[in-house]
DNA sequence: GGCAGATAGTGGTACGTCCGACTATAACGG
DNA sequence: CCGTTATAGTCGGACGTACCACTATCTGCC
């Protein structure tokens, strides 16, 4: 995961002070904050991993057990976890592949439906994804070092722009921030 | 790149509201920022792809572009450009295969150490950089749709969970934050 | 009823990332 | 001076993601 040793200087301010050097004053900003959120992606999937290693588990083979785990009768349709999880049918297909390999999870047909499968969580699948959801709380979750300000403010921005980008319906009824309605445009 | 419809709610909302049912109310709010800085990362890399395409560029290759644009002489060591993007070394090398392929940059032995490589940019590279930011800085950066005090916001958490992740040394002599010094430990 | 179009899932391919192993070279220490 | 250790870069493989094409099935509409 990249283990290198610290930098003398955060790189991406760097970045951005020669985007400010070379006049793109008003791109500086949220290329700074684009650039930002893909290195902590990569920070925290490493870390993810590392902590997920001794279960087998990678973070998003794990996002599907626990998407299962808090399913009705532990069991979802392919195509449901591949919205909710908001990846590419193909990744769900692959995801599954392993853990079913891994006896965690096992595919049943649907009666309704013969094109459809539907992902059921085994009780090894079950224990696997308790025992690796405590690890993730212990050594990831619990240890950002985010403070209570921050965690608010990374996620208000993200969901706006997650809701912008069509990621989901933006929250109709909130009258709570109605206040800035103004619906900012973005173009995914 | 995930082109679903909408869901009718946020799936990290969701996500939030079984945490705190487990009764994991600490790490509901962490497990929700990194959840969606993960799937803010996926949309935003989609979206740079996306505009980066006609240029025959992904973004990671366009990072090494952008970089050696502003070094001096367009000239960089690999082993510098691995450090400064934070990838693994083997990541560059697979960036400058394909970069040098396409004939945006080329290898050159260094005198002084014949085990060293430095990356060049050639003219079509320069041409080619140019043209690739112009497209993100207006397609990108200038439609995020983050408010002022939201990249601010994100920038600022995110600089420094990565300075605690040990990405860079922190800002030794800031004292206008030496007021909030207590460093938050952070385990990566 | 039957055909056109939509939908669920999969196989194959491309790309980026990482790791471990390896080569070549440099730097250090006795 | 020579052996040990460290460093720069590459190769091969594993994994996750996306796209395209394809099959099987369902749905809707005439």
């Amino acid at each position: 995961m990249a283990q290198h040793e610290p930098l003398p200087r955060d790189p991406i301010a760097e970045a951005r002070r020669n985007w400010e050097r070379e006049g793109w004053t008003e791109a500086a900003g949220p290329m700074a904050a684009v650039t930002s959120i893909m290195r902590a992606q990569q920070l925290l999937l490493a870390r993810a991993d590392r902590i997920l290693k001794p279960f087998h588990l990678t973070f998003s083979r794990y996002e599907v057990l626990a998407l299962l785990s808090f399913a009705r009768e532990h069991r979802m349709l392919m195509k449901k976890a591949s919205a909710l999880l908001q990846v590419h049918p193909t990744s769900i297909t692959n995801a599954v592949d392993r853990l079913e390999a891994a006896g965690l999870v096992r595919r049943e047909p649907v009666s309704t439906d013969r094109r459809a499968v539907n992902v059921v969580l085994t009780d090894r699948g079950l224990e696997t994804v308790e025992g690796a959801t405590r690890a993730l709380n212990e050594e990831l979750f619990l240890t950002t070092g985010f403070e209570e300000h921050e965690v608010k403010a990374l996620v208000g921005a993200l969901s706006g722009f997650r809701a912008r980008c069509g990621d989901f319906a933006p929250p109709a009824g909130r009258p709570d921030t109605a206040h800035e309605d103004p619906p900012r445009k973005s173009a995914c």
